[in-house]
DNA sequence: CTCTAATCGAGACGGTACGTCGCGTCTTACG
DNA sequence: CGTAAGACGCGACGTACCGTCTCGATTAGAG
């Protein structure tokens, strides 16, 4: 449960039932998502694990997956600042290597966000999210509609820090953020020239 | 329904009753996936769109989840068959056109497919077919690791179509595969230069 | 349950699955009425007793309510067809001692119908069909609004049964015609003289 | 809100805001009974209508029921001294007038308890109560078991009042005493001769 | 007139029954 | 005598109300 650990009393409600109940519920709800996929798990399995009632959950959050975002919107807002800011940098490998240390050193949470059967909604309101930040600042590129550049560069990079997670700490962050960088950030920041037409 | 007529008797059981049934079925599918998502739908929805008795649907599909893949697999494995070379061959931007072109041919199916709510299951079939394939011809890339150059690969390659079909027809199939040329293709074919690093 | 039995397949729909099912709801409500009170009954417990499925009730029957209605209306309509003639007839004695008789043949469901904690219900039901029976045989008193005629009679009917049914079999179903007879049929009946001025 | 003014500070507490919230709650029920059954009204709905706190409510009775009781024992109590004793009384006729005037003057009040959805309970609590009554005086009838006599004599009482009560004044007391005078008083207290042989 | 303790409102909590819905199985009745 | 229709057992859903409880914030009424 140390990922849950984190999400003590971030903000809350003033009654302190509230919070209580709160925090019992995401964490019941990290600590269930790395036993089961996300959509197997049940409102009442839920509170049963956070030892709250049964009803209590909706006094709380509406469905299962308004419990998933109040556990992870805040992360992945946070994740997301760090991670489009690398595409506007010139010094992007810096930047990578931040975001993906910060990853690692939330490696339990973001594992169950990621690789744990929430990963299909986690991945979705993280590209909702990536296409609401404003997007100026980013040179059009005339070759790449700049809609896609933000699905896309979120997308890979979900994906890529997925297949990560998913491999028993094999790489190191350093690994991961020189093929990150490689991979998606460089192609979407090059220049003008058509690499592959060479 | 044009979607669907693609998916007359590819082949099947020889009764023609459950030829009728199985077409019945696949095609009240494709047609609530263009309504809908998949995970909302109910198998008495489709089975009444069908029309054909609700038991009747588990006479052939044991859940909603083998008839999208009785759908969708066959296409994927197509597709597959179309996107993965372009990895080997040298001349990837032919190989490119050619997909995009292939699914711009049937763009109802694979927009139903990968952005009718579908999307996630479809996206987790495709990665799962593609680490199936084998890789030997592909060179081994000393700073990617060879499963996530497939998981990435097909990965991208699929939102990217999907970000495509999403977008009313805006671009054409040239255009897309140019963009996936340069966005995805050349970074996982690329030589032993570290791009970043300039 | 010798109650239920004269409850099977009284009629009913053809599928002989919805006919097991009915009668194992009835049969379980009248087992359960001779426990406790008709409104401490849930429908699981109901459900339960009966052997089907919780939601099975609710492919019967509405409400709890709807089910003793089943159950009683009926024999409320019967009853009420034994009751109320004794008004017009001339020899009510043998009417009546009919009445008693066919109560006590019955004895089991009508004491979970009148004393078992439905009482009320199954009172307001019985007042309910006998108000909207014809009374036009029935001679108009000049003291007595024909309405309060129906409800007394009936009302008082039943609790003079409740109250017999409820005494462990003390009277004879003779003798509680007479009372019947005596205390409430005379009085209906009788002609316009005030009896007890005199 | 007539009906319940006879009910203020009958006698309770001596902090005056608990007499203050008593006679709220106790208001609060007798105006809900006049707009729908006893048992479709909630805890809430009356601490709601009282203006006082859900919690409040409890702070002062354990249940739904022991509210109503407190609201009704009493006038119960008093309406069986005056109903009881003239079974006792040689002039029967004047008790009996004396009664349904009685009655008539808290006729919100009565009719809320009699004809308001709390009739069943309210029945139930009167014979309770008239079966406690020490009945050594009334002489034993041969024919009529003492306790069917009380239960009886009751239960029609208070048939007859309720009919009167839902009929929209139509009917003075003093109709209404001649008749119950005739269907009730007169066929318990009669002699022993069989009237139904005439 | 103050102080203190009872009472208040507000409402969250653990429970439990409700009535609905969809699943996947299994039986029925019909063609 | 096989198949379409649909009733069944199951179990989760989201709602409502129960009776308990913990909070401050009034507010009597005793000193």
């Amino acid at each position: 449960m140390e990922a849950a650990v984190s999400r003590i009393s971030r903000e809350g409600p003033s009654d302190a039932r509230q919070v209580r109940s709160r925090n019992a519920l995401t964490g019941a709800l990290l600590e269930l998502l790395e036993e089961k996929p996300f959509d197997q798990l049940t409102i009442r399995e839920i509170s049963a694990r956070a030892g709250t009632g049964y009803a209590t959950f909706f006094r709380h959050y509406p469905t299962k997956e308004a419990l998933l975002s109040d556990v992870a919107s805040e992360e992945i807002a946070d994740l997301l600042a760090r991670t489009l800011p690398v595409l506007y940098d010139s010094n992007s490998f810096e930047s990578t290597r931040a975001l993906c240390g910060h990853v690692a050193e939330h490696r339990n949470l973001w594992a169950a966000l990621l690789t744990g059967g929430a990963a299909g909604i986690v991945r979705e309101e993280f590209i909702r999210q990536a296409r609401q930040l404003p997007r100026d600042m980013v040179e059009r590129k005339s070759w790449l509609p700049a809609d896609l550049g933000v699905v896309y560069g979120t997308g890979g990079t979900i994906d890529l820090l997925a297949w990560w997670l998913s491999q028993d700490e094999a790489y190191s962050p350093e690994e991961i953020a020189a093929i990150l960088n490689r991979l998606i950030i460089a192609p979407l920041i090059s220049g003008e020239r058509s690499p592959a037409s060479a």
